[in-house]
DNA sequence: ACTTGACCTGGAGTTGCTCCAGGCTCCTAA
DNA sequence: TTAGGAGCCTGGAGCAACTCCAGGTCAAGT
């Protein structure tokens, strides 16, 4: 399929994923005779595992890492499990942060409610 | 209390903090006669909000509408409490990622089981 | 033959910080 | 009293991770 195919189905803007290509993310994506990019079901997955993971907050330079990994083979499957792992960390931090922050808002609406409710 | 005292109290960095006055996020700040900032427990609180805010994905820009809603004062509470819910929804959003992203890794980490056993 | 649409490349622009150089002022300690 | 250090200042450069754009190619439809 092409890069507006990709593009719907990893969730990465067609920009995004030229991008990631050229930074190494993603391996070099095959070419049509035409030039144009073809992408293989298995780098849809690998684009949209990318999508998820730097939505949740992993910075580039771990899914580089990660992405070297990926492309040394099954070998590496253990530490790759790692990354992903750690990462089930990181998502639970973030909950944690999006928790506090609910906190943060629900005192200050209740202290909103009250100086409203002076105004008479 | 000067610029570290008030870092250290609402998350933000000092950079940040005086990033944050010279795009109008925050009010100007009170000097002292050395020509330092001083924060008001009002300013500090501020602050707290907006590194929550920032930290779960707020855009600057919707921050510097909620700024100009703060500056103008108590008849804009209906407003800021607008502001502060459709944050909550956003919130939600996010949560929803993390929880999305959370199935992805256990797939992903279910199929590397799969793998690995296969290997004898 | 010509237009339309999807794609290409290289490069500039954007957001939201973060770091740094170079220079104040105040405090402490020799 | 003077030397050093800590903490702060400003203006500006640098960075991450995109996003947008100009200018061009190619294939297919009318």
């Amino acid at each position: 399929m092409r890069i507006s195919e990709a593009s719907s189905k990893s969730g990465l803007s067609a920009d995004t994923i030229r991008f990631y290509e050229k930074t190494g993310l993603v391996p070099a994506i095959a070419r049509g005779p035409d030039g144009l990019r073809r992408f293989s079901p298995e780098n849809v997955e690998w684009l949209t595992l990318l999508y998820w993971l730097r939505k949740t907050g992993m910075p580039m330079q771990e899914m580089q890492h990660f992405a070297l990994l990926y492309r040394q083979g099954a070998q590496t499957l253990p530490q790759r499990r790692a990354v992903l792992l750690e990462h089930e960390k990181r998502l639970r931090r973030r909950r944690d942060d999006l928790d506090r922050c609910a906190d943060v808002l629900a005192v200050k609406l209740a202290a909103y409610d009250r100086i409203e409710g002076d105004q008479p």
